[in-house]
DNA sequence: TTCCTTCTTGCGAGTCCATTGCACTAGTGT
DNA sequence: ACACTAGTGCAATGGACTCGCAAGAAGGAA
């Protein structure tokens, strides 16, 4: 498979769009790899190495956890997915699908998605003066939640 | 040493000033943490414990890794220091003075110092739309600089 | 100074998250 | 059916911390 660059997801919107992709860039369709882009999409949210390897266990109990990371990396080299990294604890992955940010409460862990509006100033201010661009979905921002702040 | 909350760093400009205010907070001035409190005002950067750690041994080899690690907890909570967390490798940690955000390039690993008004529209927006408060020192921003950009 | 309390430290072990090398297995185009 | 190579399981490794514990050192009291 080429491991140069994301050719920016196209529209896959079915496991089985994603399997197509995956060949159509030499990859196979293994049964590791179906299950873990079903998990992905049955839960269709912000999840970590280790739940999505759980689903997939719940299933086929000896595809290794290991599998579950090359296969992730794949799956973000070919657009599909994305990982976002937060303060503290596993990366979490998620369908790439329409950009957004991530705002994690420092207590409480929960994550909101936020669209990429929020951001417009802190990456427009970013360009404009240190000639930087702002990846905002990569790392999510740390805070505290509403139902948090008060402690 | 109480632990409870952080008593909002006075002016500590020096490293006596730092274990004066360590005393005064129960705790002691040990040869250990007069280095390691050295070895911040000295680079007065950001710096990850690693290199803390490499700063401190070549005085006193012994100090272990734990210690470094121990201490600079301390300092966080006498918020004489505070810490960043990249997407990618170690925290680093600086001497708290006026708050900052940072800017990590994704390729090359560098920090940008960035003054909290890049994150004030941010800040504000989380604030309204979501009660969330955004901590912009805690979690450093990821993309591209200057120099990067163009790969 | 000596004593005593309690804070600190060194050290080793352990945890969490992720990555890698390797030999074996299994998709695929032909 | 075959061969070629992508993919997999497994074990080991690695980075960055974190923790428990017993020994050691600060600093106030006597």
């Amino acid at each position: 498979m080429s491991r140069t660059r994301p050719p920016l997801a196209p529209d896959v919107q079915t496991v089985e769009d994603v399997l197509a992709l995956v060949r159509a860039n030499g990859g196979r369709s293994t049964h590791a790899r179906r299950l873990l882009v079903s998990a992905l999409f049955t839960r269709d949210d912000h999840m970590t190495a280790e739940e999505l390897a759980a689903d997939v266990h719940a299933v086929a109990p000896d595809v290794h956890l290991s599998t579950i990371y090359r296969n992730l990396e794949e799956l973000e080299e070919l657009g599909v997915i994305a990982h976002a990294h937060r303060a503290h604890g596993p990366a979490t992955y998620h369908l790439a699908g329409r950009g957004h940010g991530h705002l994690v409460c420092q207590s409480c862990d929960n994550t909101i998605d936020v669209p990429d509006t929020l951001f417009r100033s802190l990456v427009r201010l970013a360009e404009e003066t240190y000639g930087f661009a702002v990846d905002p979905h990569y790392t999510a921002i740390s805070g505290r939640c509403e139902a948090c702040r008060g402690s």
